[in-house]
RNA sequence: UGGGGUGUAGCCAAGUGGUAAGGCAGCGGCCUUUGGAGCCGCCACUCCCAGGUUCGAAUCCUGGCACCCCAGCCA
């Protein structure tokens, strides 16, 4: 852990805060939800702030589900979220809570502001609420029912209540000002009639309170302190003060901060809904989804993200992250952390003729070069082997260091060999290299420190183990999903090779033992992780997290150009 | 020609009147039995623009400009 403190502009207003006893040196923090989807890597940003505060202030954490609409919110997603707010470490101990438990608190406060005069059942449907709202730039227009009488509304306001109007026949409004430049005071909308089961509440309501309306109350009730929310909710700040102060109970502050963008994906709600509904991925939780679940089985690991999330920052200037720091997040956690292994996803056979035929031999490799304590494991070596097809050109281009007729290249822990000879069949395809191997390079003798221009890696054909590996790329083909030509819309820009499924592979037999989870690094290739739904003994299954830096890919991209 | 916000490098982001941190990306080089990792170096004479105040301005003042959010009985 590294002693610098982490701060940011709330962290500045909370320690102004603390300065000033303004909550009796409390800090209370919360992650307010609504069970509509699952959470996604935006989520994450907001989860490790308001928990990271709690934590670093002493403080508390809740996680408490907005569910006051009961036509888009479920309970899979509730189980989702308390999941993963879970796995992301965010410790709510044992405060979860729901609004919808603070419904009849809520109902009492709105009686409170019918009686103070502050609040009205307006008949208006829909069409007519827009209507007298007015405009950007002109003023609204006051109900003709702002004006009923306190014992009218509250009769009005119970029958709602009991369910004797249908949905859309009324509203209970605030009373506010139908003239404001804020089009959010112009008397909003605090009750609505929906005659809709809720996920926990069953047929108890059948009128639910707005956001507006609900939001405070909620961070009030919880004594929250310092309710952070994102930017687009500044323009709500001031209704959220008039309601607490006008109902005269506990403010806490309302405070805004930039939302998380990242180039190449999407974190929309309702697009990401759209995705999975149209099956354009295989599930919330398909690998290439940036949801938490999704990247969560892609193989990203809590630390990672949390990591990520603390080098991002927080402010208030709309920002795009480059997706390359996501993955910058990952390489740097699996790096110091991950199993090394070999593994070859697109055989090439070779054959080391002038190796003996029964003979095999166990070689000594390395689990991690960066962590000693990891240790050494055996792989086995053999006269037939496989390298990965991207190691072999049979006319190399400038600056190839790897195997072609006549190069040597070393077999990583074992030997140097040298391409003789290669056999193809008589449509001109590829079926195996011929090679010789040089006895004296074996790793770790005296004799093997030759230098030859690079080190590939390989399996034992006899020995390997047969695998299903998933290539995940982006899923977006531009920076900006949402940048299409007019009449088309984000899902024009879906990458047509997202995945790519390579059934063929070949791994050190070490690898038969991989649980659902457990993450490796594939030697000169990349991350990855065995699938936690589909990969099991016998027949294995694995996700390619991100790759390794590839310079040599950069090097022929140049080339190219 | 309503209101609320935000402008510091390709992308993030410190900076709070004393002469532009850091990270990611990129570019060189060293090293390497992972073209991985690591290490070293480079990468804003200038902070949206224009004036002004000051010995001194990214920071203060004035005036512009650009971008984002708001007209759901969504959150």
């Amino acid at each position: 852990m590294t002693t610098t403190e982490k701060s940011d502009f709330i962290r500045e207003i909370i320690d102004e805060d603390l300065r000033s006893n303004k909550n009796e040196g409390r800090v209370h923090t919360r992650f307010p939800p609504e069970p509509n989807g699952y959470l996604h890597i935006g989520h994450a940003k907001s989860i490790c702030l308001n928990y990271g505060i709690a934590r670093d202030y002493n403080g508390k954490f809740n996680l408490r589900f907005d569910d006051t609409n009961p036509e888009k919110e479920e309970q899979e997603y509730v189980d989702s979220i308390i999941e993963d707010v879970k796995w992301l470490g965010g410790d709510f101990e044992d405060r979860l809570f729901y609004a919808s438990d603070y419904f009849e608190q809520m109902f009492q406060y709105a009686v409170d502001l019918i009686k103070k005069g502050k609040a009205y059942v307006c008949d208006f449907n829909g069409d007519e609420i827009r209507a007298s709202r007015g405009t950007l730039t002109e003023a609204g227009k006051d109900s003709p029912y702002r004006n009923r009488s306190k014992e009218e509304n509250l009769d009005l306001f119970s029958r709602m209540r009991k369910g004797e109007f249908p949905n859309g026949a009324n509203t209970l409004r605030a009373k506010i000002d139908m003239a404001s430049p804020n089009i959010n005071l112009r008397d909003p909308i605090m009750y609505r009639i929906v005659h809709e089961g809720h996920h926990r509440q069953g047929e108890a309501w059948c009128i639910y309170p707005t956001y507006d309306w609900a939001h405070g109350l909620e961070d009030s009730i919880e004594r929250i302190t310092h309710s952070i929310c994102t930017l687009e909710f500044e323009n709500h700040r001031p209704l959220y003060d008039w309601f607490l102060e006008n109902l005269e109970i506990y403010h806490p502050q309302q405070i805004e901060f930039a939302r998380l963008n990242i180039t190449y994906t999407i974190l929309s709600k309702r697009k990401l809904l759209q995705l999975v509904r149209e099956k354009h991925v295989d599930g919330w939780d398909d690998p290439r989804m940036p949801t938490i679940a999704g990247i969560k089985r892609r193989g990203y690991t809590a630390d990672s993200i949390k990591v990520f999330c603390d080098k991002i920052g927080i402010s208030k200037k709309d920002s795009t992250i480059d997706v390359a720091m996501l993955e910058w997040s990952i390489r740097e956690d699996l790096n110091k952390n991950a199993q090394r292994a070999m593994a070859v996803l697109n055989p090439i056979k070779v054959v080391l003729t002038n190796y003996p035929e029964n003979k095999t031999e166990e070689l000594s490799a390395v689990n991690n070069p960066e962590n000693e304590s990891a240790g050494t494991r055996m792989v086995p070596f053999g006269r037939e082997l496989y390298i990965d097809r991207d190691d072999f050109r049979e006319v190399p281009p400038p600056k190839y260091y790897r195997l072609s007729p006549g190069t040597e290249v070393r077999l990583r822990y074992a030997y140097i060999i040298k391409c003789e000879k290669v056999i193809k069949d008589a449509d001109g395809n590829l079926i195996e290299l011929h090679c010789t191997y040089d006895p004296a390079t074996k790793s770790g003798t005296e004799t093997a420190n030759r230098k030859v221009k690079s080190t590939i890696h390989w399996v034992n054909a006899a020995k390997a183990v047969d695998a299903e590996v998933r290539l995940y790329d982006r899923l977006f083909l531009k920076e900006n999903p949402d940048e299409v030509e007019e009449g088309k819309d984000f899902l024009s820009n879906l990458n047509p090779n997202s995945l790519q499924v390579l059934k063929n592979c070949k791994l050190e037999p070490m690898l038969g033992q991989a649980s659902p989870g457990d993450r490796f690094q594939f030697e000169r290739t990349g991350y990855f992780c065995a699938d936690v739904k589909d990969s099991k003994s016998g027949a294995l299954v694995f996700n390619r997290i991100v790759t390794l830096k590839d310079t040599w890919a950069k090097i022929e991209q140049k080339g190219k150009k």
